[in-house]
RNA sequence: GGCGAGGUAGCUCAGCUGGUUAGAGCAUCGGAUUCAUAACCCGAAGGUCGGCAGUUCAAGUCUGCUCCUCGCUACCA
């Protein structure tokens, strides 16, 4: 597609469970709008659709903590979440929300669709009820035992402690969260999307088509995913949150939140035709669209495959690319809200953006640094320091300094008016200077419509990188030196400052997608209106006319301080302490060692999770007893599991324990352990395991034996 | 364990179908300069291209093995 009619473009849908961080802003928000911005200057149509996604499990859940209603949750998150957008410049054309009715609408239409086209199966299974409730569990309705590290308050889906994914049926102990009883099992029918009926178009389509203009790691992730078979997947859920599921008799039950999300993006295109008068169907259906999705790496698997199998079922245009960014690291550690170590967008305008703290450049100082570090081949680290260096040296001193140093000159020297190029003194300096021009708009063309943004960013800094070295080579504050005894210097002068001025105007036009709040000063300065930013314009040397009065300069960045990058920096431990604490204390004294940053945002923070009260029989069914392990050697083909001979004093067992990210099997020989020795066995990798060993999890969620103060016998009683 | 993506100067990255002394920006050091937010300009130093073997006249670039990082996945009592 060489010159698409239009241009559809979507960031992912950010959910609308708490504050985004500035992680989702450099993977997803950030290039597209860089993209988008690219696209209006080229009078190209475009639309850029993004807006909350704000169904799934974890919405009541974060309700039920907050102490109120879904829709409260979600009407305090969307808001703020769409603000912060805004003053970081990220320039939607529209920001919905798939609470929205037109969305219930689109969603549903598109499930009856699929499902009467007979795309859709439906499948009976066993799923955990609330018989009080009267109602399905939602894996995040359900807690229990975590099996992995058994922490008690791990939920159906995902223990957050240890960051295991689950299913309810592993839970040791299942209670459903809504009564506090053991919920029971109950036949439940589901729609599936047969996604292994599309394996032959999506391996032509993924592999074939796009094997060479899609990034190697999307390409690589969906060849790994359809490699490995592509299953049924279930499109329903019984949940009370969400889209009602069209079909007679389906009470209770909704669209799971992956299949309603995306068509978000849908819904959200409709929402912005009817605002604007147009209509959004060529967008969706004309095979001249552009579609484009900017979303990070977790979420390749739905845009690649899932999305466009439904797509293509539902009769829609498929994404042209899907250029995923890989995740951005904070200070050499991977971000996570719940975890604490994290720059929330809001923390970042709160203490930069402020009108008082340096407003938009300041914003534009964060896509600047962003975009140069973006994690578009691999992950990439946020430091503090880095950040005020590269703006420093970069943005400020290459850049902006270029910008001022034209602009003091020009009034020094001219009088405060563009002044006349005089043709006959060309030179091979000036010539060489414009052909950078022209160069560096195909450089920066090429690299964005190749989706690599810091490379185009790059070229721009560069321009002004040559153009500083133009000044200093021309050097007219020397020439003007002589101008008493030699008049005739003043053409030369004008020369210099006149290729430096519209070359100032050619900077404004290429900085535009990537700084547009420090360009906006640029043109006031210039005295010239936005139209002069069309892309068309790029390369032009008319931009100012001659003998045009333009504005006293004005600097377009300030200074950014050590002291304000120490206290940055401290500010960041601070709050890691403060939500390590805080995890400590609601959770039993454990923190997540290192809980997925993704997942661990999806959720909130673990509560106390306190176990129902029990019966001294209950308790008393439990044999334990202490053993002494006599070898431990690591289970083939598994990273967690030591297959351990314990003995107990009366007899030796093999028992499988999940403990060999934490201890070297030579290191525990020896040790005495405690032993639930009346669990029923059960083979792990083919290996009976014949009990199970206690441990107990520290704040960094490493664990430990339990054992006796001192050694005592094997086969010890343990109550 | 399986799959995927990466591992190139202190940092962030370029290096296409193998071919002169492996490049850029930032940081560092030295010099020059003052129009400019001590910025700009010039110069220097800095890499056995993760490791080992192989193919080749020639490998950062191809093949095999191996180590490390990240992600997905399996295992998880």
């Amino acid at each position: 597609m060489n010159q698409p009619k239009r241009y559809l473009i979507t960031a992912a849908l950010p959910y609308a469970n708490g504050l985004k961080h500035i992680g989702h802003l450099a993977g997803a928000y950030l290039p597209a709008d860089i993209y988008v911005r690219y696209l209006r200057a080229q009078q190209r149509d475009v639309v850029f659709v993004c807006g909350s996604d704000e169904h799934g499990t974890a919405i009541p859940i974060q309700a039920m903590k907050e102490g109120t209603t879904a829709q409260a949750i979600i009407d305090k998150y969307h808001p703020i979440i769409q603000q912060n957008f805004a003053d970081l410049g990220i320039s939607f054309d529209i920001y919905h929300r798939t609470s929205a009715p037109i969305h219930h609408e689109t969603a549903r239409e598109f499930f009856d669709v699929l499902n009467k086209n007979g795309d859709l199966e439906t499948r009976e299974t066993e799923q955990y009820y609330d018989e009080q409730a009267q109602t399905f569990l939602a894996d995040r309705y359900i807690k229990g035992t975590c099996p992995n590290c058994g922490n008690p308050g791990a939920y159906g889906d995902q223990c957050e402690k240890c960051g295991t994914s689950l299913s309810p049926d592993e839970l040791i102990n299942p209670v459903s969260t809504l009564s506090g009883n053991a919920p029971v099992k109950k036949a439940t029918t589901h729609w599936y999307l047969p996604l292994n009926r599309h394996e032959e178009f999506l391996r032509g389509w993924i592999l074939k088509e796009h094997g060479e203009d899609w990034r190697p790691s999307v390409v690589g992730q969906c060849k790994s995913w359809i490699d490995g078979g592509l299953q049924p997947r279930a499109v329903t859920r019984d949940l009370d949150w969400g889209i009602k599921v069209p079909v007679e008799g389906a009470d209770g039950k909704v669209l799971y939140v992956w299949f309603d999300a995306p068509i978000g993006y849908i819904s959200a295109t409709k929402q912005w035709a009817l605002d604007n008068g147009k209509n959004w169907e060529p967008y969706w259906n004309d095979e001249e669209t552009k579609l484009v999705h900017f979303i990070g790496k977790d979420n390749i698997v739905f845009h690649c495959i899932i999305f466009p199998a439904m797509l293509k079922l539902h009769g829609n245009i498929l994404p042209e690319n899907v250029p995923a960014n890989e995740f951005l690291n904070l200070e050499g550690d991977k971000m996570s809200t719940s975890r604490g170590w994290s720059i929330e967008m809001e923390d970042y305008i709160n203490d930069w953006i402020k009108p008082e703290n340096g407003g938009g450049a300041m914003a534009d100082a964060l896509r600047y640094y962003l975009t140069s570090i973006a994690p578009e081949s691999k992950d990439s680290d946020f430091t503090w320091k880095g950040f005020q260096q590269a703006y420093t040296s970069e943005l400020v001193s290459v850049f902006a300094n270029f910008v001022n140093r034209a602009f003091v000159l020009m009034h020094k020297l001219c009088g405060g008016k563009v002044p006349v190029f005089h043709n006959d003194l060309i030179d091979d300096q000036d010539k060489q200077l414009i052909e950078e021009i022209k160069a560096t708009k195909e450089k920066i063309e090429t690299a964005i419509e190749q989706y690599r943004f810091r490379e185009a960013q790059f070229e721009v800094i560069d321009l002004a990188r040559k153009a500083n070295k133009y000044m200093q080579d021309k050097e007219p504050w020397i020439l003007a030196k002589s101008l008493a005894e030699k008049p005739e210097l003043q053409k030369q002068i004008d020369n210099c400052l006149h290729l430096c001025l519209q070359l100032t105007a050619n900077l404004a036009i290429f900085a535009n997608p990537f700084l547009p709040f420090t360009v906006q000063k640029m043109l006031h300065m210039m005295k010239v209106v936005d139209k002069m930013l069309s892309w068309d314009n790029a390369g032009s040397l008319k931009l100012l006319s001659v003998g045009y009065t333009l504005r006293a300069p004005e600097l377009l960045f300030r200074k950014i301080e050590d002291s304000e990058i120490a206290a940055q920096i401290e500010k960041l431990h601070a709050r890691l302490a403060k939500a390590q604490a805080a995890l400590a204390a609601t959770s039993g004294g454990a923190a997540p060692a290192a809980a997925p940053a993704e997942k661990a945002d999806k959720s909130a923070k673990p509560e106390a999770a306190a176990k129902a009260e029990i019966q001294y029989d209950d308790f008393a069914k439990l044999d334990l007893r202490t053993g002494t392990i006599l070898s431990a050697e690591k289970v083939e083909k598994a990273d967690k599991l030591l297959k351990l001979q314990v003995d107990l004093g009366t007899e030796t067992r093999t028992i499988v324990s999940g403990i060999a990210m934490h201890y070297q099997p030579d290191q525990i020989v020896g040790k005495q352990v405690v032993v639930v020795t009346n669990l029923a066995s059960r083979k792990m990798r083919g290996i009976e395991s014949q009990g199970m060993i206690l441990m107990a999890e520290d704040a960094s969620g490493k664990l430990h034996f339990v054992n006796p103060e001192e050694k005592i016998n094997p086969g010890a009683g343990v109550s």
